[in-house]
DNA sequence: TCTTGAATAGTACAAACGTACTATTAGGAT
DNA sequence: ATCCTAATAGTACGTTTGTACTATTCAAGA
């Protein structure tokens, strides 16, 4: 019996396959992926990547990607829970960031936090924002604005025909817009990086 | 002259095509996606949506999405600068947020904070963490551990031989691990997203 | 030692594919 | 009224595709 078929090998080259592509590979393609010198050996194995979820049968039999290849990360619980033993990890979800902090990608943009008026929010310097436009924002709102010319990103206030800007930081105080009001965007998550 | 052609709803179509079948459709399936009755205005179209960077030619003429369509979100400068105008956005960068915030997908988790003990370091209950495991942290770098079996997430510290894990919120002290320290995984990037 | 099964290789062929033509319609511009 | 172009339709054909076979090798287990 042969050494077992590097799955994650494949799915790997699958993927980076798709990224420079922008398509699945054929058969073929397949073939020169795998290091294969034959059609049989790649259908052998792309029976068993099916068989393991990461592949669909779709119209026609060509290579078909399930959103296991796709870009989705494992969501577990609270940290409190900790990591699942190896054996829970076949029932993990799976989240793709994007899918889950997106609405609307036409109309959602990112922008970096380069101030600290919201730090009591816990949005700081050089977190990004995931702004949505085109939307009208509610009460208790995150909005990115641009406020007699200047943006910003604050709480967004309504009372009554009153519109107020709050920062989440003491040293700063409301703003009540004098000449004009631009809401940019509603901030519907914030992301920070560490590291390089 | 008829009506403009649909570009947004095509670019729709197709990532629903994708997203529901994991590959882009063959001309004949394009066809039908589109509503046309004829191979030949979906090669009209289909080089409209390449010529406005939708599309690329890949091997044998077959339809391959570009990173337009696969998923990625525009990426702008500082808040301070605001929105780009329209003419601005056709130079704009495109950021795909798993590939930004994640390096190694297969040993990457998604945990949900549940405490307050990372506050002063801008981390709340219900912030995801985007945890990579099977690396040795190093000083200052946050992380999932497993303390005398309790799981928790801390600033990393050693000295010497000696290993701390820190709290940022003074309502909590340091912990010197007694028995066992099992490192988790070391916190990449943390999301925060807002309203449902 | 023999058997079994996983993992590989080779090939022919029917079906599906994209290409490159021709053709038509209709609205805007002249 | 005429012309031009965008946007659609129709078709034949050469190329590429996946399928379904047959075949071989080798390591593990009996």
């Amino acid at each position: 019996m042969p050494p077992a078929l590097d799955i994650h090998g494949k799915v790997n080259a699958l993927r980076i396959f798709f990224r420079k592509t922008g398509r699945p590979p054929t058969f073929r393609e397949a073939m020169e992926l795998f290091g294969y010198k034959s059609i049989a050996s790649v259908q052998f194995a792309l029976k068993r990547l099916e068989k393991l979820g990461y592949l669909q049968k779709g119209a026609s039999g060509r290579i078909a990607f399930t959103n296991r290849i796709s870009g989705d990360i494992r969501l577990l619980g609270s940290v409190s829970a900790g990591f699942p033993s190896p054996a829970e990890e076949e029932t993990v979800d799976l989240l793709n960031l994007t899918d889950f902090l997106v609405r609307r990608r036409e109309a959602t943009y990112i922008l970096k936090v380069d101030g600290d008026s919201m730090i009591d929010a816990l949005i700081g310097p050089g977190d990004l924002l995931i702004v949505e436009r085109g939307r009208t924002p509610k009460n208790g709102d995150i909005v990115v604005a641009a406020v007699d010319g200047d943006w910003t990103v604050k709480y967004f206030e309504k009372n009554g025909r009153s519109v107020r800007l709050v920062p989440a930081n003491k040293k700063y105080n409301p703003i009540e817009p004098n000449q004009s009001l631009e809401i940019g965007g509603i901030v519907r998550a914030v992301i920070r990086k560490y590291g390089a």
